[in-house]
DNA sequence: CATGAATGAGCTTTCATTCAT
DNA sequence: AATGAATGAAAGCTCATTCAT
């Protein structure tokens, strides 16, 4: 009985690794062919894996997307929920702002995102995964432009929806930045992002900061 | 002789009436269904041609992705410098801005967007062309904002890149977020487009702006 | 324009030529191994057509099933048809029934005949053609007993739904008994079905038929 | 030793639960998918039983269709001969067949039928098992009808292959005649099927029956 | 005795592309 | 200039069967 149920986890982990398997070599996939440039088969082959095997884990290939896209989600809003958690002052955004650029640069999530948000266009169901993730973005967004402000009673505390769109677009954007002027130096993008960071989370602070750039001329 | 070169350009007439009929139809089809998804017959149908007869005027069908491509940049370009030719204050840039919002918003160009930029980061042409607009496209902006700047007084003539970059996230963050928040109020968009082009092109008048915003709380 | 639509025609029956190939070759191909074993593969290579262009002719496997199904219905509808208008008395259906031996008798017809009925018992729309078919087989049988019995004046004009099923029975069950017993004599047959056919037709004379066995002793 | 025996009688039993447990679940699936829509894998779970552990009892699906058939047979051949030993007067046989009417017609009983017969058109394993009971079902037809002859002395006791043909022809051909007609009355097949049976058994006493039919019109 | 993970061949279907007319 | 018939490779997916545990 005890055995049986060390067996059935035993049995959960080994799956669970098998699916992980397989949303990684997807995820090379679609990021190397498109969501619809890839096949089973290379997908498979990629995971080592055999391709009827691949189904007792997803129902379709479309499953597996969905399921990458829910994944990349996720990690997203854990790393967001963990800086705000820890962050409560500007120095601190910023500096973890400097430590997920990296992530935010790299060209392959850049593709990934891309691809993602392109499908969006034409299938419901991701858009749907998407949109809740957006959702919750937006949500995280505001309390930790909030909580900022409060901390540093540099600004009205209330957030505005232009205030989340002007960052999100921003962070958005950096998807077709990257993948047009992939060779760009990258603290071009950093310094923006701080400086947008800024007008944010501490309106007063960043007029000084402006207008030290007019002195500086650039 | 003379009648030789005017059946030539009768038949050039015609063949670029006809190229133009299979862009307009493939740039429906791409929209729909993407790259991939798009069938060449799909496309001919709409095109209300023979599927054969297309490939007298596109080797394949990457040859029609990357003219629809090129096409789409070469509209936004004429675009943006009838733009730059006509506006050199800061009103007449807003003016322009505003009437340019519909199309910007547009998710219809938004889909073809994500999918030209998805496909730049696996089609290395398509990557090609992409590039090179984006290369005027900087260019262009830069002088946009210097003539603003100098005309209105208000800030350093010389445009730094990360200036360039922070207007170009904005911009090209919109495709992603009208994909996944096509129900957002326009205006929303607008005012966030309008405070950050202040804030770039007026610095100090930007500054000004932003303690505005922080005394009416929001 | 004459030229136009003597070219239509030309494809249209080279078309329906195709058809018939394909309906052919998986008539074939059906018989041998079943609508589910058969493949479209084996069913192109027979037909001497590549596997994609059968889809140029038909949706799918199902509706080649289905047409084939048709094909079959409608040439016993035709054959039963013949044998009414031709037929008024006694003899002449004899002589029919006899010449339709060779044919309800042959083996792949009773093979496609039973897989067909199998099928329908799973897939509603065959289902569908083959009890339309049988509607219309029912009423065929009862005009023509009907008017046989009238010409003969030999039992009742009205012909009862038991009296229609009775036949029906033996006709359907041939396809059962040749499977099962390929090398029965098909003589046998015969005079089963005479003996049917006469006690339906004639039941006076029929009466006196069955008594004269009685008398034979067999 | 008689330990050895009894472990060895327990799994034997143990052994034939588990056969039988299969061929319930195959007989259910094919019924419901035919023999090549159904799956091992859904076999197994209506089984209740892994894929593997079905593979321990049966060498192939081939294997289990044919057992399948077998058992199917047998028990149609039990029951007939249960008919037989029971029945000795026409008024038995009549009960009887009234009796079996709801297996005969039973919508599922048809679609094995037809799918078995469609099987042995070109199965040749399965060809035989059927073919064999064909044999035993005429002879013991035959002897059931020339005991009930005998027993009302109604008739020749000999019976020939054509009344004997005619009989079973009526029994299969129900197997379409249900799948076609599911909603046709159920006493119309056993008017039939009593009017046959009457003119089978007891020649003479159905000559009178049928006259009395034309008597009553219809 | 019993499981179900794993395989890879084979299924139906779609596609970009060619070419005879 | 224009058609669409024809191809065959490759797609996503399912399956009977095996075997380590």
């Amino acid at each position: 009985m005890v055995r049986c149920e060390m067996v059935k986890k035993a049995r959960e982990i080994r799956a669970d690794k098998r699916r992980r398997q397989v949303l990684d070599a997807a995820s090379a996939c679609f990021r190397e062919e498109g969501f619809h440039g890839a096949s089973m088969s290379r997908i498979a082959a990629r995971a080592e894996m055999s391709v009827g095997h691949i189904y007792r884990y997803f129902d379709s290939k479309e499953t597996i997307i969905i399921a990458l896209v829910q994944r990349d989600c996720a990690k997203f809003d854990r790393w967001l929920r963990r800086m705000i958690s820890s962050a409560a002052t500007i120095e601190t955004v910023i500096a973890n702002l400097r430590r997920g650029m990296p992530w935010l640069l790299n060209r392959d999530r850049a593709a990934i995102f891309l691809e993602m948000h392109a499908e969006a266009g034409r299938n419901s169901k991701i858009a749907a995964v998407l949109t809740e993730m957006d959702h919750n973005l937006r949500c995280l967004l505001k309390e930790l432009i909030g909580r900022v402000r409060r901390t540093s009673q540099s600004g009205p505390e209330e957030v505005t929806d232009v205030t989340i769109e002007v960052v999100l677009l921003q962070l958005q954007g950096v998807a077709a930045r990257v993948t047009l002027n992939p060779n760009l130096d990258r603290s071009v993008f950093l310094e923006g992002f701080e400086r947008v960071a800024l007008a944010v989370l501490a309106p007063e602070a960043s007029a000084q900061c402006v207008l030290k750039e007019a002195g500086k001329a650039g």
